[in-house]
DNA sequence: TCCCAGGGAGGAT
DNA sequence: ATCCTCCATGGG
């Protein structure tokens, strides 16, 4: 099965994508050529491969599924679940002219070298929020490798058509009733008792994340912000990666050190002020803004 | 050995 | 409001 040109809205960099350390689940592994991911749908857990055939601007992607699928139905099912979580709808080249170098945005200049690079969203919620939580004074090999343990260490193992198993995430009730100790064998160090007190929260209905979809951004980012260990940062990149809400900027170190050497001249501006003016002057935006300042950043080690 | 990592809590001013 | 220090662990 594949998904063709006629589907992705503009370029697609799958790799870049898949390796740009996003917070809405980590990395998919890679196998004979293939990055892959498992999730349940509705009661039957699959694993799909993906691989991009093409280039860049003329993207294509090839897919694999392990599970019987006589009638073709999960198929139709995958692709839905790709291309929401992939964002393919997104059409990346209205964002390329909306900044435009004739336009002269400072953003245009990032634009060469990350062509098809694109947000991810969270399919599951859950996962978004505690690798979120995951990436507070923390790198992205270590959250990654934290988040990944939690799956195999916690999550159910579930068995595929071909006789392999997998581990899917584990729910908020395992998490919230998980030992300090033992979950601290994942890497998570002084961050368990943050992700063991959102999962108890979410288990007992006290933070809803469906629910969260509904409210606006500063609803949703106040109610999140009330949890231990969620501050402004963490609560962009779960309303950003998790929930898909574009206009928020997530202000990690490289962002606050990169807007303020093209957008301020090297003035001391905080990071509250720093998410607010990405969110101004990018509205709907300030989500992709970040995440290529974000990569232009760390690339050109320009800070 | 030292330094830092996609920050936040708790404190002081 | 804004500024400080400390936080646990693993890589480089």
């Amino acid at each position: 099965m594949e998904i063709s040109r006629e589907q992705i809205l503009g370029p697609l960099d799958l790799e870049a994508t898949l390796l740009s350390g996003q917070t809405s689940e980590p990395q998919w592994d890679l196998e004979d050529g293939y990055y892959w991911d498992a999730e349940d749908f509705g009661g039957r857990a699959v694993k799909y491969c993906v691989r991009q055939t093409g280039t860049r601007e003329e993207p294509h992607l090839k897919i694999t599924i392990t599970s019987d699928d006589s009638n073709g139905s999960l198929a139709r099912i995958v692709i839905h679940h790709l291309i929401n979580v992939l964002r393919l709808d997104d059409d990346l080249n209205a964002f390329y002219q909306a900044f435009d170098p004739t336009k002269g945005d400072i953003i245009s200049k990032t634009f060469s070298q990350l062509v098809g690079l694109r947000l991810m969203r969270g399919n599951n919620l859950f996962e978004s929020l505690i690798s979120s939580i995951s990436t507070q004074h923390n790198s992205i090999l270590l959250w990654t490798k934290s988040v990944k343990m939690i799956r195999d260490n916690f999550g159910p193992s579930v068995r595929l058509s071909d006789g392999s198993t997998v581990h899917l995430f584990p729910r908020p009730e395992t998490l919230a009733s998980a030992s300090e100790q033992d979950l601290e064998r994942t890497g998570l160090a002084y961050r368990t008792k943050y992700v063991i007190e959102a999962a108890r929260r979410v288990r007992d209905g006290e933070l809803n994340l469906e629910e969260l979809h509904l409210r606006d951004y500063e609803t949703a980012k106040a109610k999140l912000i009330e949890l231990p260990g969620i501050g402004p940062k963490v609560a962009d990149c779960f309303l950003l990666y998790g929930l898909g809400k574009t206009e928020a900027a997530p202000v990690d170190i490289w962002i606050h050190r990169i807007v303020r050497k093209l957008y301020f001249h090297g003035a001391s501006v905080s990071t509250e002020k720093v998410a607010r003016f990405l969110r101004e002057r990018y509205g709907s935006w300030a989500g992709y803004v970040q995440l290529y300042l974000f990569h232009y950043a760390r690339k050109t080690r320009l800070v």
